[in-house]
RNA sequence: GCGAUCAUGGUGGAAGGGUACCACGUCUCACUGUGGAUGAGAAGGCUGCGGGUUCGAAACCCGCUGAUCGCCCCA
């Protein structure tokens, strides 16, 4: 006999078992159907990418966590995708008769080498939908309201789009006066303030080489309030890229606003960074404040993308809603509907003794007919264990054929749930059976 | 990459240095036209891996690996 090998995943990866697959379904379904809703399209793209294709376009933090992929004898180098906009990218340089502007959406796995911890894998799926083709801040606007109601249709309540926009991010980059090479540190520090305070920030910048009068003049910047953009407006003064900033985000509010997004779920939030290099214009998060997970959307505008693979730059826009936190917090405040199927399968037909198998098999093959999904029984045990099983499973109908249904030519037709048994004629099992379903 | 905690059959837990138990689950049989029941039985662990201390280690010590949770960063 041989060693057995010890079944382990790759860490950070998880298989995703039936149960759990019906609740992605159902959020992956809900999050699909309102991307079309709003006009996107679907696209696929490979998993795999060259890795020139993904390489310098993340910045240097995350360029380190992509996976390298290469054939043995191979030739080409490759990469996991890191993300669905650089793949997206690609196709619309690859692609210039694609009608602009172009809405896509893409539900697929993304693979980062990240050390795995709460609602962070190394595989997980992003929902993307993005804009390209526009500068419009109808655009933005319009990312931000989908977003807004497939958390809704979701059933989240508590829940926050953070805006900014990153030429705001750079005019507060001027304005410090900060060498451009400690402007990472600078932004990152910011980001934390609403985490670590204040002081906090400082010492952070301190750490990061940034001198403490520079820290303070940001600090102080900041502490202006976010509802008074004139204010901003006249700080930036000197600084018209963070007047063009200031004036997308009052833009984007308001549109955001047109389009019925309630005022209270969406929060300017102006030391709101975001760690990818591309973004160039607005940028947006989604956090939830109940379960502490990190952000559950996050996105921008990245006008720069599309031309770093063609000579004709693009603008665009969009968002990335992640699946496994969706499901994570959900999971935690318990917001999946009561009666998410347990099973995919309608219906158990037992199978009563050799004589009554065709029978079985007859009316199985009948209600999938039907268009029902139903099992039959594959050995000839009780009516007991046939029972259990079904119950187990949680197959809600059950559809027994002995000798005294077959001589009425009827069935029986148990409700698993209830206990309640109605005798029905053969003729009418799948569509008694459909208008049941219907009902639950 | 850094830090903390943990590591016992599929799952959850027990065994205060002396031959590894319990529950649930799984499987089999009985109850032979009706379910998560009951009864009887079975399978399943070199106690994560490797060393050490000891007459003797699941337990104590060291290393490794892995998981979880933080930091960094992010969906």
């Amino acid at each position: 006999m041989t060693a057995i090998i010890e079944p382990r995943l790759p860490r950070g990866m998880r298989d995703i078992l039936p149960q759990k697959m019906l609740q992605r379904r159902y959020v992956i379904g809900v999050v699909e159907r309102v991307f079309e809703r709003f006009g996107f399209e679907p696209l696929q793209t490979p998993v795999l990418e060259l890795q020139q294709t993904l390489s310098g376009k993340y910045g240097p933090d995350a360029e380190k966590l992509i996976y390298d992929a290469r054939h043995r004898e191979g030739k080409e180098d490759l990469a996991l995708r890191y993300d669905l906009s650089v793949p997206l990218s690609r196709v619309v340089a690859m692609n210039p008769e694609l009608v602009k502007p172009f809405k896509r959406y893409q539900i697929a796995p993304v693979w980062r080498a990240e050390r795995p911890q709460k609602g962070r894998y190394r595989e997980f799926f992003q929902c993307d939908a993005d804009i390209v083709g526009t500068s419009s801040m109808l655009a933005d606007a319009e990312i931000v309201a989908m977003i807004f109601t497939i958390l809704r249709e979701l059933g989240f309540k508590e829940f926050v789009t953070k805006l900014n926009n990153r030429q705001v991010l750079t005019a507060l980059g001027e304005y410090s006066g900060v060498a451009p090479a400690l402007l990472p540190g600078l932004y990152r520090s910011l980001d934390k303030l609403e985490k670590i305070g204040r002081d906090g920030v400082r010492a952070e910048m301190l750490k990061n080489e940034i001198p403490d009068e520079t820290a303070k003049k940001v600090l102080d910047l900041t502490e202006l309030p976010v509802a008074d953009l004139n204010a901003w407006r006249e700080k930036f003064r000197e600084y018209p890229i963070g007047i063009q900033g200031i004036n997308e985000l009052e833009e984007l509010v308001q549109f955001a606003r047109e389009m019925g997004v309630q005022a209270e779920r969406l929060q300017i939030d102006l030391t709101m960074v975001r760690g990818l290099e591309y973004y160039t214009g607005p940028i947006f998060e989604t956090v939830v404040t109940e379960p502490k997970i990190g952000s559950l959307t996050g996105g921008g505008r990245y006008d720069g993308l599309v031309g770093l693979f063609s000579k004709n730059s693009l603008p665009a826009t969009g968002t990335s809603l992640g699946i496994e936190r969706i499901i994570d917090v959900m999971d935690e405040l318990n917001m999946f509907p009561a009666n998410l199927p347990k099973t995919v399968v309608d219906v158990f037909v037992t199978v009563f003794d050799v004589a009554r198998r065709a029978t079985s098999l007859a009316i199985a093959m009948s209600l999938r007919e039907a268009g029902l999904d139903a099992e039959v029984w594959y050995d000839f045990d009780g009516l007991g264990k046939q029972l259990r099983y079904a119950a187990a499973r949680g197959i809600p109908y059950v559809v027994i054929v002995g000798p005294d249904e077959a001589a009425a030519n009827v069935v029986t037709l148990r409700d698993l749930k209830t206990g309640e048994q109605i005798q029905v004629t053969r003729g009418e099992v799948a569509n008694v059976l459909k208008k049941k379903i219907e009902r639950a």
